[in-house]
RNA sequence: GUCCCCAUCGUCUAGUCUGGCCUAGGACACCACCCUUUCAAGGUGGCGACACGGGUUCGAAUCCCGUUGGGGACACCA
């Protein structure tokens, strides 16, 4: 039992899941599933004033929907519940209380107001901005005093003097800080909230944490986490920090620069599957050479070990890339399954789940979201209303006109429709009449679509039926000249 | 500014720990050609990188030092 995996996604319920996040958790969540361990996903609200209601919710549906499970958490429970820091107040407040009592820690009475003069002031002296233990210096006495006067009051940890601490990381190896540079961190608040240091640890221990997977951004805090550990007498457990994710200016991703929310990415009609699949591969890599990983197959290639160092650029073209792949591995029913609620919400109705699959099959090829159905082919499900203009200019000759009212009568009179009488009509026609298939071709198509790419003109007309070919032609002749 | 981390094609990366098999491999993107009535998809080929400088060594992308560059952290936020 004591020798079982246990690792946790701590997200703060601030806003959405960010991409980044996400991959946290899926390294944390694979990582689990490897080694057989536990999943555990705590919810960090220590912070009442960047609390967004719904995000919580927001946040387990975005895992959902990625497929990362987990153990004990939220909704699900467990042993160590209530997984929302909020809620364990008691413990937080009961560990800064034996942190005072054996002299690791001091209340400090110090406003923020002293505290911006005091920075400002060892700025301009080009000293670190450390806190400088005002407060450390109070007798007991005033201590008493200012708390029974009702004064409002945090708990700082007090950092030992002159020493290194070493941080043991999976992916870094050993990393040294002095303790000269390390602040007295403020534990408790004055609001009787934990910050993310004190309960961070606390929970970590309490809950059994035994692998702290997180983003590289935590590294320089770590020290402060090991001295926490070391004053409660805990065993500390193991820090993999991994390489951040990048914007395409190479700082930590953000808002500005790309959607950084899971849901943005769903919504444009990602897949999770392809979302996940991109992500893992960004800092991790299994050593050989493979593109494409099931989650199944990320749990059974994933470690610690062959996570890289170094940021990786969060790159959209690649991201697309692996979708349209993942797309193309779609059946057509299933593809077709997507599309019917998208027609739906367009008020598109009217055509049968036969003819549906038809263009489904028509477009797969030469799309990266099953929405592009209705944005490159519109033209399937209504008649054009303007033509591609730059098509028209390349590709309406003056004697297209006169050749389509021709072949027009041509291919009204062959018995059947389908893409192959369709084909060897317009080349018979070319043959007799002497003019190049292809001056023929592109007007019909544009002619049928409005527009100068897409699926092969004989299926596409197939599709679209001898009546709706018919009249579309006839209005390409009458509206272009 | 201080501390910490990082450094292979434009991007994601293999190779670095355990120096030689690396005239540095793959993927995305890009370019060309093939296929083709168009656009895609597919196929073939191409462009393209060891940041720089010292060392160690018979030999360095790989080890060491420095420089430069980039990033992160320095809140009663996580």
């Amino acid at each position: 039992m004591s020798d079982e995996v246990r690792v946790r996604f701590a997200p703060s319920p601030t806003g959405y899941l960010h991409v980044g996040g996400l991959r946290t958790a899926l390294y944390n969540y694979l990582f689990a599933r490897r080694s057989g361990g536990k999943f555990v996903l705590r919810i960090e609200d220590t912070d009442r004033s960047r609390y967004v209601p719904g995000a919580v919710e927001m946040i387990v549906e975005s895992l959902r929907w990625a497929g990362l499970d987990y153990d004990e958490g939220p909704e699900a429970g467990g042993p160590h519940a209530p997984y929302f820091q909020s809620e364990r107040l008691a413990h937080y407040r009961e560990a800064a209380d034996r942190l005072v009592a054996s002299g690791r820690a001091y209340p400090c009475f110090c406003t923020a107001e002293r505290l911006l003069a005091m920075r400002k002031d060892r700025q301009k002296d080009q000293q670190s901005t450390k806190y400088d233990r005002f407060c450390l210096r109070l007798s007991p006495q005033e201590v008493e005093a200012r708390k029974a006067a009702g004064e409002p009051f945090v708990i700082r940890m007090r950092i030992p003097d002159e020493r290194a601490v070493v941080v043991s990381d999976i992916v870094r190896g050993r990393v040294e800080f002095g303790t000269d540079v390390l602040d007295d961190q403020i534990l408790l608040k004055s609001d009787g909230y934990p910050t993310y240091h004190l309960a961070n640890v606390v929970d970590d221990h309490l809950m059994e944490i035994t692998h702290v997977i997180r983003g590289e951004e935590w590294l320089s805090s770590t020290p402060k986490h090991v001295l926490l550990y070391r004053y409660f007498g805990w065993d500390p457990p193991r820090f993999a920090h991994l390489p951040l994710l990048l914007g395409a200016d190479r700082s930590k991703l953000s808002k500005r620069q790309a959607d950084v929310a899971v849901s943005d990415y769903r919504t444009q009609g990602y897949y999770p599957e392809a979302l996940v699949n991109f992500v893992a591969l960004l800092g991790w890599n299994p050593g050989y050479d493979r593109d494409f990983f099931a989650l199944a197959d990320l749990v059974s290639e994933f470690s610690l070990e062959r996570v890289g160092k170094s940021g990786a650029i969060f790159d959209l073209e690649k991201l697309r890339w692996l979708n349209a792949e993942y797309l193309r591995r779609r059946s057509p029913s299933e593809l077709l399954d997507e599309l019917k609620p998208l027609l739906a919400e367009k008020g598109v109705a009217g055509f049968g789940d036969a003819h549906l699959l038809r263009i489904v099959e028509l477009m797969r090829e030469r799309i990266t979201f099953v929405r592009e159905i209705l944005e490159k082919a519109g033209w399937f499900f209504a008649d054009p209303t303007e033509y591609d203009a730059e098509t028209v200019t390349k590709r309406w000759r003056p004697g297209s006109r006169d050749l389509l009212l021709r072949l027009l009568p041509v291919v009204e009179a062959e018995s059947s429709f389908d893409a192959a009488t369709l084909e060897t009509a317009v080349k018979a026609f070319s043959d007799r009449e002497g003019v190049k298939v292809s001056d023929l071709v592109h007007p019909l198509r544009l002619a049928c679509t409005g527009m100068g790419a897409g699926p092969g003109l004989y299926a596409l007309m197939e599709t679209l039926g001898r009546e709706a070919c018919e009249r579309r032609i006839r209005k390409a002749v009458e509206t272009l000249k």
